[in-house]
DNA sequence: GTTAGTGCAAACCTTTTGCAGCTCT
DNA sequence: AGAGCTGCAAAAGGTTTGCACTAAC
């Protein structure tokens, strides 16, 4: 487990494993769920209803500078938000759908093989990457030319299949109390 | 140049060619820089002073949506704001130094092939993809080993190189007036 | 006992929205 | 002429900061 490596950093830092912490890292790490800040506090509030949404935003801070998580923004399918994980995994890309908003990963040689060739074509130092693609997965492409056959059958202008014509409007999360 | 094609686009779809927006567009092409929405707005303000911060929001995301421009947020390395670049250029990863805030595109074939890997281990579409590299360049590797002796002989503990130690403060641009 | 960390309130930056008036086609 | 676009003001969303109090080491 991830978690356990994840705290040890942190002691050797001198970080305190406060109660708090602790409830977030946790979450963090269990969910293999990509967690946004809002999401996170959401269910940290469950185990500690005192535990405030600044606190979620200063822990992921924290770990995001100290290397521990990931900050990724899942090509921005369901608003602003940033999105966590933390860095256990190898590398990896994530494949979001903007139409279902379901997001793959995927492991794979080919992204080493694009790390290498950046360091050596600039003598770079990669400390974080992120690969990050949006479109349709397969089950959505068929629902999708569904949609299109049933607009065009009604007498409308099909929409032209665009490069980004279907991404699904933004949905404002609202922080509820 | 891509503002033609681009240009061409948008009348195809009715969209009007306004005064403001064949401003806004001409930098967002011209300037083969990375700009965000309040540097383009201020760059669009010294040849119109009228036009307002919202028209270029509200340019951004019509192209945006058009898929006319890609969105990039260039590891967040100078703040949470996004970038724009015309969709003109063969698909490319932005490497982004940490220190000095240099950006490198790179274009070569290892892209192609994870794209092609991701298409078909899924059966998914791609409308958008992304790869931003984070890290140091050449230059700022020197650099910053010689800050780190310079640490090490003032007698101070010297910094662990960590996967994100050095990552400058964020600097919060401050909209003035 | 220190010092780092927390909660609260308020600020901050970035982006969006409602609406009246202007302007491209 | 009329739909589309702009500017203005105000709001919203996401995130950060100042400060007094609390708790981890």
């Amino acid at each position: 487990m991830a978690l356990d490596s994840i705290k040890g950093s942190l002691r050797e830092k001198g970080v305190r494993l406060t109660r708090q912490r602790q409830i977030l890292l946790e979450l963090i790490d269990k969910s293999g769920l990509h967690l946004d800040a809002e999401r996170l506090y959401q269910m940290a509030k469950e185990q500690d209803p005192k535990l405030n949404r600044v606190t979620v935003y200063r822990t992921l801070k924290m770990l995001k500078e100290g290397g521990l998580v990931d900050e990724l923004d899942l090509m921005h399918h369901a608003g602003d938000q940033h999105y966590y994980e933390t860095r256990m995994k190898q590398e990896h890309a994530h494949v979001i759908c903007l139409r279902c908003g379901k997001v793959e990963e995927f492991f794979g040689e080919p992204l080493q093989r694009l790390r290498r060739q950046i360091e050596s074509h600039f003598g770079f130092q990669i400390l974080l990457a992120r690969t990050e693609v949006g479109g349709y997965c397969a089950h959505c492409q068929t629902l999708r030319a569904r949609e299109l056959e049933q607009a065009r059958q009604m007498g409308q202008v099909a929409p032209r299949p665009h490069p980004d014509g279907g991404v699904a409007p933004r949905v404002r999360a609202k922080h509820s109390a």
